[in-house]
DNA sequence: TCTTTAGTTCAAATAATCTTGAACAAAATG
DNA sequence: CATTTTGTTCAAGATTATTTGAACTAAAGA
C-alpha cells in the first residue's frame, strides 16, 4: 500500500540499494535513510525545520523526480508539512518542478549545485536580517552621536561610541563576505 | 532599588545616554536596549538562546565589566539563565572574566574582536557537526560502493553514486571555508 | 456539469527549547 | 566554625516552533 503511488513502470530507487528501513508508513532504503539523516542534521544546524531536511534528503537520494504524493507516502508525513516544506524549498531554489511526460502532476527535482543552494539560502534567510540590521545600527550611531553632542562626552562615552562603530564595521564586513562565500563555492 | 548593585563610585553607563527604558526590574538606557535588541536578533539568527544574546548585548553596551549580579538585575533575568548563558558565552570565548580590584567577585568583559567571536562560534557550534558529518558521508560512500559491487549497477545507480560523491565534495569545501572565513575577518 | 483527485491553508495539537526557581555547593566574612 | 553571600544545577513550567488534520480550492476526468 505504501507503494500505491509508484505505479507500473516506476520501480523505486529504494530497490537498488535494498533494506527496507523502518520509517513511518513508507519504505525507504537504508541508503535513503542515511542521506535523509544527513540533511536533517544540516537543516537543524541551519535552523530549518526537520521536515524540510527530510524532503530535500529524500529527493537527493532519489534518482528521479518525485511527485508530491510520493513524498508524503515515503516519508509518512502529513500533506500539510509536505506542502509547506516544498514551498520553502522552492522559495530558496533548493528544489524545482519538472514536467514528467505521461504523468498528471508535476514532479520535484533537487538542486544539487552547492553554490545555488547556498546563495538561495543566504538570499532568503540571511540577507533580510542583514538589511534590517544595517538600519538598526545606523539609528544607533545617530543616537550615540546625539548623546555625544549633548555634552555627555567622557572616556566611557568614547568607548561606547567606539563599540558602535565596530558594530558598523562588522555589519559591513558581514555584508561583504556573503557574495564572497557564494563565489568560493561557484 | 534596581540600582543597588551599582554602588558608590560606579555610575551606570546607562546614565550617560539616558531614558530609563522599560525592561523587567532593571533600568536599561535606550542605548543599551537598542544594542541588546541587535544582539538578540543575531543570536536568533545563529540559533542561540535569546537570553545569551541579551547578556552579550548588555556587556557590549556597558563601558565597564559587569558582575554576575549586575547582569541578573539589569536584565531582570533569573540567576539560572544568567549562569547558563554566561557559561555558553565563556565556552565560545565571547566573554571573559576579569579581576576588578576591590570587588569580591569576578566581572565579565565581552570579547569585541569579530574574528575571535566568529572562530569561537565556529569551533564550538559548527566544527563538531562537520566532523561527525564527515564520518557519516564516508560510511555512505562505503554503502554505495558495496551496492555497486553487488552488481546493482545501472544508470540510476551511477547517478546516486555521483550524488554521494558530490556530498563528499561539499563536505570538503565546507571544511575548507571555515578557516578562510576566520582569516577574512582577521 | 458532477465527481474524483491533487494540493493549500490554517487553527489546534504536539514537540522542542528556553526559562525559572528552589535546593544545593563553594567561597568569603565575622 | 557559623553565617552570609555568590553562583550552579536541574526538574518543572512557560514559551515557541513545528506538525497535523480537516475544511477548502483548483484542476482533471467522466
Amino acid at each position: 500500500m505504501a507503494h500505491s503511488a509508484s505505479t507500473d513502470a516506476e520501480p523505486t530507487v529504494a530497490v537498488a540499494i535494498d533494506d527496507p528501513g523502518i520509517e513511518g508508513g513508507a519504505d525507504l532504503s537504508r541508503f535513503q535513510c542515511e542521506v535523509i539523516d544527513i540533511f536533517v542534521r544540516v537543516a537543524d544546524l541551519l535552523g530549518i525545520p526537520k521536515s524540510v531536511g527530510e524532503i530535500y534528503g529524500l529527493l537527493y537520494a532519489s534518482a528521479r523526480p518525485l511527485a508530491f504524493q510520493d513524498i508524503v507516502e515515503r516519508l509518512g508525513m502529513s500533506k500539510g508539512s509536505a506542502s509547506q516544506g516544498l514551498r520553502m524549498l522552492r522559495a530558496t531554489g533548493a528544489v524545482r518542478l519538472v514536467y514528467v511526460p505521461g504523468r498528471r502532476r508535476d514532479h520535484f527535482l533537487p538542486e544539487t549545485e552547492l553554490r545555488a543552494l547556498l546563495s538561495g539560502f543566504l538570499k532568503e534567510k540571511v540577507q533580510p536580517h542583514f538589511e534590517s540590521g544595517a538600519l538598526r545600527i545606523k539609528s544607533l550611531q545617530a543616537l550615540v552621536r546625539s548623546s555625544s553632542l549633548a555634552g555627555k562626552e567622557g572616556p566611557e562615552m568614547a568607548l561606547l561610541r567606539e563599540r558602535v562603530n565596530k558594530l558598523g564595521a562588522w555589519q559591513k564586513k558581514g555584508g561583504a563576505i556573503i557574495p564572497l562565500i557564494a563565489k568560493f563555492f561557484g
